[in-house]
DNA sequence: TGTACATCAGTGAACGCGCGTTCACTGATGTAC
DNA sequence: TGTACATCAGTGAACGCGCGTTCACTGATGTAC
């Protein structure tokens, strides 16, 4: 669907047949981001797209399932990754929280597909269905902590990390979700948004920073 | 799947043909309750849970897509109305701002799939998809009045109800779709949870108020 | 250097299944005379 | 009152399709001698 056929694909070189593992994990990205929801991506659709045969399929997968599983796992990862990417870069907490979050939503935002299969996903595959030890879990700590910190740096009003990252977390996924499902409303700039919900969760003043370089000791509400 | 065949279902009387049709809605209500996602919803299986033979279906919809687009209206002026009840039951503006979110999340909470279909849909069979003038422009329309009042009362905190209610709305849909994908997270009691984040979003004191009857007229933040 | 063989990546054909849709039909109920 | 006919709710069989999975296979590449 995504891309066309363009020729025939090279087989990979001797003892290298695993490659075609990544390919195909490539292709069903692909699919994803293209708008396929995760419940109608077929074994035969992917492999299509990766240009191979679909009993292909079954020397690095063992069915349809372990497929989707590790298609789901890799972009659970990628998420992971562009959050903690950012919100390490940031110069100190309350500049970490912020830009964590934003992370979070605009990954959700510019790759929708992505976002999509890791929670409109059938419960079996959905790593988070077992909260406790998941890598949801450890990503969600990260949020509790960044709270933490802020709160103890003196700038987030004063609350439990736990219960106020409970409240962020479904907010951002709010946010990023109904953009997807209702593009159409007249939504403000994603930033701006995020801004003053933390600010209304937290307490910390980021709606007025214009950036977040120098927001280490304004006064707490 | 979710009802079994229990014999043999008797032909409507001549002239009532059409009651097959909210026979069909309701077996399409079934299947949606006990767990099919929108996207796996085939044609001959609500025809199945309806004890009626596949191609009765096309008496009374043109194809799938039309029956499936019934049921979602249906589903979607059923979250309204129980909306609409619960707020316009209560004695004012701020006791009717807070019954409307709870309504919302109670809903998409205790009847998750009718829920799920209005916002993980493809986008053609979404009736947000045009938001101006849809149902839900008109259900929107509503949060934002609810907000414009209590800003009116003087127990808001003031700012642009508009804005303000595109900030609740999100926080809702998170709160309650986050249930639903992660139901083993420690997620505090529904209702503290509405009435904290209803509190920082607005600046009502929500969070201590025992119920809502009395609230008219306390200080703002 | 040449040849037999093992290894390995990948395939084509076939299976049984459920799908959406069509078609010609059945048989009960009401109406005209 | 009896009978022919029209109306109407609903059906069974069939269609072509894409699916997940299996099986026996092909043919290129490396290794042993």
């Amino acid at each position: 669907v995504a891309t066309s056929d363009r020729g025939v694909r090279p087989r990979n070189p001797q003892g290298e047949g695993s490659r075609l593992r990544q390919e195909l994990m490539a292709a069903a990205g692909r699919l994803i981001a293209s708008g396929a929801d995760v419940e109608t991506i077929s074994l035969r659709g992917v492999a299509r797209e990766a240009g191979v045969a679909a009993p292909s399929v079954y020397l690095q997968f063992a069915n349809k399932e372990a497929l989707l599983q590790a298609v789901v796992d890799e972009h659970f990862a990628a998420l992971r990754r562009a959050i903690e990417t950012r919100s390490a870069a940031a110069p100190d907490a309350v500049a970490g929280l912020l830009m964590g979050c934003l992370a979070y939503c605009q990954y959700a935002v510019e790759q929708p597909g992505s976002y999509r299969i890791l929670f409109s996903t059938p419960r079996r595959l959905n790593p988070d269905a077992e909260f406790a030890g998941s890598e949801g879990a450890a990503a969600f700590q990260t949020l509790v902590d960044g709270v933490a910190d802020c709160i103890a740096a003196g700038v987030a009003r004063p609350g439990d990390p736990f219960r106020i990252a409970s409240d962020i977390w479904p907010t951002l996924h709010g946010i990023a979700s109904l953009r997807y499902s209702s593009p159409d409303f007249p939504w403000p700039p994603l930033e701006d948004q995020v801004r003053s919900i933390l600010e209304a969760l937290t307490g910390i003043p980021y709606r007025d920073g214009s950036d977040v370089e120098e927001t280490d000791d304004r006064g707490t509400a």
